[in-house]
DNA sequence: TGTACATCAGTGAACGCGCGTTCACTGATGTAC
DNA sequence: TGTACATCAGTGAACGCGCGTTCACTGATGTAC
């Protein structure tokens, strides 16, 4: 906004935002950095100032998108009313709002997981595999999961309502509207919530699983450690 | 193969072949109609005698691959010994199945589900909803799964090992090996059985979901019932 | 306060490219008589 | 069995297109003195 346009100011955002809506309009894929730039107001080559290239903004688009989705999953578990005798609610309603967003803007969520295991760069904050996994361990605490279910169990809650969502903005499933959605979301996160919540004892022992993100995290760890002795 | 290559004969099969080759070297997206002709050794616009477009071409692709995983998801089953008191077997050996064939050639997969929804003209059979859909309700015959928790149990299950073979495919969570990934699918799917049955009675109606599959037959079902009264 | 100058963030033309699709064509195949 | 002919499944040249990226450039900004 405002005066001589040679110096846009704020065109890495702009980039992004026209990107982001273009994926809203076309797909994830069918959009072009020419494209973004024509709608932004600036030429091609601008863009090269901001982003080495187009799968740089591709890569920059879908962190601002994860970390927007982390802000709504906590958000949404924030929210919650004193959880009474339900400790299962606020994972419910995280799963229903990961489930709502996937389904707001399919193609977003499509590019946003897409591209997100190669970006490592910007730190994704908060991460929506970390708001998980502190509502998991926020269960142990209130003794309504074992200890021993615990490790790895944010991947199975993960799975089950990433299933549900890319299910669904990819239309393999149909539910007739939003109050559907959001209960079928309910039915799934409980269902995997009261399996774990089964496995107590005697359970074989789970296989270790990392999520991209966190590996990421390990790694700049021992990296800044190896320099503080 | 062989003699005057002026005529092909199976040019349609080899231009899928060589699509699915393109698809597993290159992913779901990077490829071309005229690599895939070049590849078959003949002229682009021969594929036209064959697919109306490159997206004609796509889908024929989606329901072959989905169609292969239907066997093998049934294959699966089948192969399990009596169950004796492990009703959960066979549901088991699917997922771990599911989640393996992502595995394998995820980008494969990934155009499965990409272009799943939209096509319309060829029946994938068998198609993996069924096989998961047949399995549970041998579930409910054995009396493992309440009557009350069946509508729609397919979808929970679904979503849960369609999840994990997603996040895995895309890279979002990684594990060592296959037998950790075998192990992850059992845990997964045991997990969500146990909690579907948990929910026994007092639960709450859960909303109907349809699959663009089921959804296809169903339309293909009233169109023909309105000809034979 | 005014001027010189480095740096930053744009421009716009050009590059080479491969794409999906169309068209008029032609060689091979199979069928009717 | 042999010939005429319709149909089928290829060819190859051409279409117009938009793409990502590069390059030498230039106008605006901010800093040092």
């Amino acid at each position: 906004m405002a005066k001589g346009n040679y110096h846009h100011g704020e065109l890495r955002n702009a980039l992004l935002d026209a990107a982001e809506t273009l994926v809203c309009e076309r797909g994830a894929e069918g959009w072009s950095l020419r494209e973004a730039s024509a709608r932004v107001g600036v030429s091609p080559s601008a863009a090269y100032h901001h982003f080495t290239s187009r799968d740089a903004l591709v890569h920059a688009l879908s962190g601002r998108v994860l970390a927007r989705l982390g802000e709504r999953l906590s958000g949404a578990a924030g929210q919650q009313p004193d959880p009474g005798s339900d400790h299962q609610q606020r994972l419910v309603a995280i799963g229903r709002s990961y489930v709502r967003w996937a389904l707001e803007e399919p193609a977003v969520a499509r590019l946003a997981f897409g591209a997100g295991a190669t970006d490592s760069e910007t730190a994704i904050s908060p991460h929506p595999h970390d708001v998980l996994d502190a509502e998991l361990d926020r269960l142990v605490d209130a003794g309504c999961l074992a200890v021993s279910a615990r490790p790895g169990a944010e991947f199975v809650v993960w799975a089950a309502v990433h299933g549900l969502a890319t299910l669904l903005a990819d239309g393999l499933i149909s539910l007739d509207d939003t109050k559907a959605v959001d209960r079928e979301a309910e039915r799934v996160v409980r269902a995997v919530l009261s399996g774990l919540t089964q496995e107590t004892e005697a359970s074989p022992k789970w296989p270790t699983a990392r999520s991209a993100h966190t590996e990421r995290l390990a790694k700049r760890q021992t990296g800044s450690s190896s320099g503080t002795p």
